[in-house]
DNA sequence: TTTTATTTGTCCGTATGTATA
DNA sequence: GTATACATACGGACAAATAAA
């Protein structure tokens, strides 16, 4: 390996030029890595941006492709860019910060992202508690209880697919009361829920199958979110009990303890 | 149409029948999804285990393999169960309860699970801290860390592999301290850090890469859990900053709020 | 090693009830 | 009310992978 000199682009790439002593230690593939990592942090990439070819890349930081290719890759796993053959690496889109606390409402935490929440009501059904939701609601398995489908969307962009069941005891037209308001929280609060808080979340990842890439937009088998969720009003009563889907690469959940 | 009767496996089916009425709206392949949830969950078909063959089962229920196929394909698009062709469909391994909580420690996690908890450090250098660890750690772009890179496991089952930056300033020897003692808690706790908790948590989903899939022992492409975390001492002062990548089909994530 | 049976995966098709335009 | 689309459920046939003989 004969680069001379510390890993420094051109000034014709855009971004500020990483300077790094060239004897820290750090791989060079990484060097690499951490500079479009910080330019797209930076806003100099932007998402669905073309990034500079690898052999131009290559050349500006006087580094084997293959160097690059192994940055590139780094970067790829971690899903900020995407490559494709033929055609040129990709920023891919800024994932939603989802926070997980006790207040999590989507439309609330789209809309604090600039973008605009929406909703449709997939299906709706009346039906008899399963085991595994009755337990969540704190009711005698095969009581009634409402399943509402939810397809959420933020700019158009499909999110997740939301399966929340009621009570029908508590909520007894929850489906007709979603329809017309749109809005879980305004449902709750027709029904005299005016608060309510999220209590146990369950996270798994998981493929996508056929059903989720019509419905979320991505290729089957493509990393799937899978949250279990139930949420209590301020009694402590459980109210909702949800299971939705996330496409992988549209959110990233946040938790702060 | 001409099923004229409920869902109700013949006894000779392990576990309790399901007893569900015929016109509850629930579709039959959720009834028998459920049936076969309720029954992995009570315990009745346990890690590993076959399930009867879909012929079988269609037979037993009353209703159409496909019928069957169409439940034991939601089963799978959530994790619990597996098919392969020719053999049969088998009940996925239990995944681990990992709760994302203030205090997160690997060890005790594993521990409570019933599982033996190891790790083993694959690589570990001093570098130049980058823009982003920099900023976790609250200190200065270019400034010496430690990287720990460790991977983790439970009963010798890969879990996840891990990467740990810690300020030189701060843990001057953190490597070979933790080659020692081959814990992060101790590693911290002779440097005078007896106590720490997680402050923020960042949770991701991905696809494996090559790398993933030789440390992990799981197929390229299989959903990846990556997660980036920050811990802080009792004073508020960051100390480690984590970015690990979990095999998804062997964990599961819980917050309580 | 070869054969055979088993089991899942993937097609073809038909019919019916339900929600939507 | 009618037409259309969709999900559900069923029946059959064969391919492909696996396991057992």
């Amino acid at each position: 390996m004969t680069h001379g000199d510390a890993i420094r682009p051109e000034a014709s790439v855009p971004g500020a030029a990483t300077r790094v002593g060239k004897a820290t230690g750090v791989a060079l593939w990484r060097q690499v890595a951490d500079h479009f990592e910080q330019a797209i942090a930076a806003g100099t990439y932007s998402a669905g941006m073309r990034l500079p070819p690898e052999k131009e890349v290559a050349e500006r930081f006087h580094v084997n492709r293959h160097t690059v290719r192994r940055a590139l890759a780094e970067l790829g796993s971690r899903g900020l860019v995407r490559s494709a053959r033929g055609s040129g690496t990709y920023v891919g889109a800024q994932r939603i910060a989802y926070p997980i606390a006790s207040r999590t409402r989507f439309s609330e935490i789209v809309g604090a992202s600039g973008r605009q929440p929406g909703g449709r009501l997939v299906a709706s059904a009346t039906e008899a508690a399963s085991d595994v939701v009755a337990r969540s609601l704190g009711i005698k398995a095969g009581a009634a209880v409402v399943r509402l489908e939810l397809l959420r969307h933020a700019d158009g962009v499909p999110i997740c697919i939301a399966t929340t069941w009621l009570a029908v005891e508590r909520f007894p037209d929850a489906a007709s009361v979603y329809a017309a308001r749109r809005s879980i929280t305004r449902t709750l609060s027709a029904h005299g829920v005016t608060d309510y808080r999220r209590a146990k979340t369950r996270v798994v990842a998981a493929a996508a199958d056929f059903d989720d890439s019509l419905r979320l937009d991505v290729k089957p088998g493509s990393p799937i979110l899978l949250v279990e969720s139930v949420d209590i009003d301020m009694q402590g009563r459980p109210v909702l009990a949800t299971r939705a889907r996330f496409a992988a690469d549209r959110v990233e959940f946040v938790i702060e303890s």
